[in-house]
DNA sequence: GTATGGTTTAACCGTATGGTTAAATATTTC
DNA sequence: GAAATATTTAACCATACGGTTAAACCATAC
């Protein structure tokens, strides 16, 4: 678990850790801390490397508040979204439609995400695993009401919540690779366009018919 | 891309080189390819690094030889499972359950496949790269088919691919973090345990019906 | 114009790391 | 027992890389 050394106001970041900050996203995001060099992001960053520590502080601060910016309030925007409304499906809705526009806003939280559980989570700040396990619990509360009222079968919440940020990530994550094949069938790859925007739907969508009774 | 400089004889590697491999996969699984140290592996392996060299060859070769080893024939097994039979649904539930399966084979595949698609498969050896179209225009061949025949709803095989692997790739990837944690309600994790060695049949239920008609 | 904070320069340091090597040793094969 | 192969030893090399630093320069505020 790597510590944040250096408090950084990331609501009020001064220009130059600004520009840290999103050249350090990007290149986390496209390259993994390990793949990563201290040097590439000040490049990427258009500031000296010494500016980076002046500002910042070491690699391992850079990406906790990295990790901490990308992954924002999105369990409180969770909690909140689906706290809003009393129907199951339209809470299981919510909370579908709310990891997919985090995705949307961020698109280094995918593969910074998918390395992170890769690696066992063992680089993840405790604050992230926390925020992780509450994010689970309102799934879980979600299922069960649900179930109670008969509108869903009894599932796995774990299986659900993985079917969930599993579909949008690796959808998002692939979306590089996709991009680059040619042999797509044309009216696939219309159906692919007409999918941007409404990722969230469609995953609430399918997820809801998979677990309705 | 990383080419395989030296071809070892994966079938038939001898006892050394076997070694080697094992704990490669294993530490590649764990920590990344950049985070990854030959000397660690060496150690992992019990041998000497120079013996590695000697073995295989260098990080690239190791790595490119892994993933050969951890996809094994999976695209393969998938098209003759799937053309052993002829119903759509039955199809589909082919498909699920060798991906399934080849996870459960190789627990370094989630690590591994999850970073690699993370970095925008930019290291993904092109063949593996070709073994995913197959793999998915087998899947946009089963869609069509039960589209057809009015088993099916019209959807987006990539989404629904991406729901797949992502599920069970997620899933598993995600077992060293779940296990860690203590506040999960008892009924929950043996609804999680009774789930072991049947994620196919459960991730190809949902699946099925998410999309049917 | 001075003071202050930010940024760059241009190194530098210590450690790391992939990869190599020739000789020595160990193991296996015939 | 000799030959061939495998493995280790014990370095070594070149480059990389995270992190640091004091002085110089730049930008801003007063």
């Amino acid at each position: 678990m790597r510590l944040i050394k250096k408090n950084i106001d990331l609501e009020k970041p001064g220009k130059t850790a600004e520009k840290i900050l999103v050249a350090a996203r990007a290149v986390f995001a496209e390259k993994g801390y390990s793949g990563t060099h201290v040097d590439e992001i000040a490049e990427c960053a258009g500031v000296n490397k010494a500016t980076l520590y002046y500002q910042i502080g070491d690699k391992d601060t850079l990406y906790a508040n990295v990790i901490h910016q990308v992954l924002g309030n999105t369990a409180q925007n969770i909690a909140e979204a689906v706290a809003k409304v009393d129907d199951p499906i339209e809470k299981l809705k919510a909370y579908v439609n709310c990891i997919a526009a985090n995705a949307d806003k961020n698109p280094e939280l995918p593969p910074i995400m998918m390395r992170e559980i890769a690696g066992g989570g063992a680089t993840l700040p405790l604050v992230v695993i926390e925020d992780i396990a509450s994010v689970i619990t309102i799934l879980i509360g979600i299922l069960d009401k649900g179930k109670k009222q008969e509108i869903f079968t009894e599932t796995n919440p774990f299986l659900i919540h993985m079917m969930i940020i599993g579909t949008i990530l690796f959808y998002k994550g692939s979306v590089p690779i996709k991009d680059r094949q040619l042999w797509i069938p044309n009216d696939i790859k219309a159906h692919d366009k007409r999918l941007k925007g409404g990722l969230g739907d469609e995953v609430a969508q399918l997820v809801i018919k998979a677990i309705k009774r």
